[in-house]
DNA sequence: TCCTGACATATTATGCACTTTTTGTCAGAT
DNA sequence: ATCTGACAAAAAGTGCATAATATGTCAGGA
């Protein structure tokens, strides 16, 4: 029973991540109380601080929620059958599609990001370490599989996949829409991959 | 005369502003008076009402001036022997350190790049767009002499420029220190050049 | 057992009076 | 012709008192 108690517990717990994941949307995080997100998940204050210590723990849970989100979304793809390039250029367009599309949407974009930086840079970074790991085993293998060739490019794996997602972090920055940035991010990535082809 | 005149108002001023640029890098933009820009240029503070309307302008002026060296540096090198590669990556580091150096190295960093932004996102603009011409000429000549080949990329050379500088820009982002940051812009720019190596 | 109303505490916003600093511009000196 | 001392106006920082909001926690109800 302590299985089953948890479980509801957790999917409540998440229901109550998505509702207040749509009032920081539409106010940012500094002003949206823990009452905000109480009756947008049609529950008590009290009741919520139950299920999470305060604003900021709160804030963190729904951010590693959210990265989980993506990286399973990104995971899922890499798995398919089809070429390595494909699949991974899909797995990254998945994935920062799944984890920043709700956020890039907030007229409190910024801010949002500023505290997920503040708040969850751990998470972040964890999760930031599952891409690069998923994405440089994906590499790996089909370099053992003879569907890419890492010989001439001097660089390990690892230090491939972290360049590209630097790259691919600038070409964020630089784009002015959302097509250009995702054009030009499967261009970034074709690039690298074009380098290591056999 | 005119001209001897203008020359010597212009050296007048290129030396304030080297001396405004130290005060800045000190103090950082909000906190350098008028003041503390005549002083360390030696002048009374009307005396410098007269060379610059106000300190906006000044730092306007500042930030032409400093872009200005930069894209005569990379040009510069742009114009030497060698293998277009070789002059292309050579420009780039060129420029980055000619222009951010400075900036880079004060503890108002941060506050200067903002500032920059709002004040000078103009000169910005225009200095980007310049480097991107020169890099973009340069790829232009070496594609029809042969010396790289554009066939299979699918996109135009200046396109393939921009996106390369994009890149870099998440690098800088993303790396920790000055010396990953160099290491890994040459490593990008390597990969980009070696898609359109003949 | 799970939840809520209600309360004490903490945090944040607002206004205002006051001081200090900085700005921009002269008339007039060198 | 170039610059400066000095001044009025504007801006920015301080201190403090008050109001408004939000937080975190219980004792007690469903």
């Amino acid at each position: 029973m302590a299985n089953r108690n948890s479980a509801r517990a957790e999917a409540k717990q998440i229901a109550v991540l998505d509702a207040a994941a749509d009032v920081f949307a539409q106010y940012g995080f500094k002003r949206t109380t823990m009452n905000d997100i109480a009756e947008a998940a049609g529950i008590s204050r009290p009741a919520l601080y139950l299920m999470f210590e305060n604003k900021e723990h709160l804030f963190h849970e729904l951010a590693a929620y959210r990265i989980n989100l993506a990286l399973d979304a990104a995971t899922s793809v890499l798995s398919e059958k089809g070429h390595v390039s494909e699949r991974f250029i899909k797995a990254l367009m998945i994935f920062e599609k799944t984890y920043t599309e709700p956020v890039a949407n907030s007229p409190h974009g910024e801010e949002l990001i500023d505290v997920n930086l503040s708040l969850a840079s751990d998470v972040m970074a964890k999760g930031h370490g599952s891409l690069v790991t998923a994405l440089t085993t994906v590499l790996k293998e089909a370099d053992k599989a003879g569907e890419v060739d890492f010989e001439n490019s001097a660089m390990t794996h690892k230090a491939f996949v972290e360049l590209l997602l630097s790259s691919i972090k600038g070409i964020k920055k630089m784009a002015g829409t959302k097509e250009e940035y995702r054009k030009q991010t499967q261009q970034v990535a074709r690039i690298f991959l074009q380098t290591i082809a056999t």
